[in-house]
DNA sequence: GTTTTAAGTCAGCCTTGTTGACATTCCAAC
DNA sequence: GTTGGAATGTCAACAAGGCTGACTTAAAAC
């Protein structure tokens, strides 16, 4: 199947896409995700949350106001799921839920100052791994890094992922 | 602390690791992920077996006769949370675990016929996704996501995704 | 006034991770 | 030879975090 694929182009230097090569792309994938997540974790164990819980605050603190069913859509899990990790997170004070005042069927999310510290412990570990990677492999190797992410994404997530940064420019 | 960052080179190009830089790398790697376990996800819902399945798979045909042991490194999980995995694939005729003839404590892993069709067909899926985000995003880009994310890796993680490479050479 | 939509809730199930306790088997050192 | 430790397996219990299905409430839309 590599074979085939490279012979399609005839000739050109496509030994990047070999299935060895392939395949040590999904191994560093598996490997990379779990430092990814590793420092978060460690922090967020024996706050008796989860991973799940630092998704919804990170993406809370990145759309402030966003309505429950557009966090839905971002993190793709089902609104039963996602409502046990907020009440917990809106009990502990680090959520705050208001009423619509355009449509008052939704409500809007915002950190406390509490979720936002917790955002803040948890998200500046993440970013140090991130900054030492990128400071690591340079600016050239980051770009690449973002495009073939991006390529991998699911049109759908690809939207989503889009749609973030616009909101923040 | 980005512009600590940035100001601490003196002035030089390294706008590359402003915080919303960052920022947009950790939401790629969550995006980016959600695509590439996406396949493999669809294929093994319905068989009853779930991603710690495909993960055992994949090991075990890269590297046949691993022992539980080293799979327990690679995965990084207890070997309870393996074995019930490790226990239904042989039960289902996907994986033989033969006794170590050195040490007969041992248990070397392989996979049947029946095993290598279904890591075929997990892989396949995956590595079509991955095919298509490298071609998409050209050699240098794949170049420069292997580097990123062999320097996002723990250091004990990334002793064990050198020692698959070498082990295929 | 009826239907649709957003959100929340309850109950139950599955996968996959965890810990702790314990048995077995065998190698290796003493 | 006996003992200590290592590798494996097994049982039980538990938790996080996914899922489905059914149902309520309130508000908006038609």
């Amino acid at each position: 199947m590599a074979e085939a694929g490279v012979q399609a182009q005839g000739g050109e230097a496509l030994l990047y896409l070999t299935d060895e090569q392939l395949r040590q792309g999904i191994e560093a994938m598996f490997f990379a995700y779990r430092g990814f997540t590793a420092d978060p974790d460690r922090i967020l164990q024996g706050l008796s949350y989860g991973r799940a819980h630092h998704r919804a605050l990170h993406f809370i603190h990145c759309a402030p106001g966003t309505t429950v069913n557009n966090l839905l859509n971002i993190l793709g899990v089902t609104k039963q799921s996602l409502n046990r990790v907020l009440r917990t997170l809106v009990e502990d004070g680090l959520v705050e839920s208001r009423v619509g005042r355009a449509d008052k069927r939704e409500r809007h999310l915002f950190l406390t100052p509490a979720g936002d510290q917790l955002e803040r412990q948890l998200s500046d570990a993440q970013r140090a791994r991130m900054r030492a990677a990128f400071r690591q492999a340079g600016p050239e190797a980051v770009a690449g890094f973002r495009r073939v992410l991006e390529a991998m994404m699911d049109p759908d997530m690809h939207r989503q992922y889009l749609r973030l940064r616009e909101n923040r420019t």
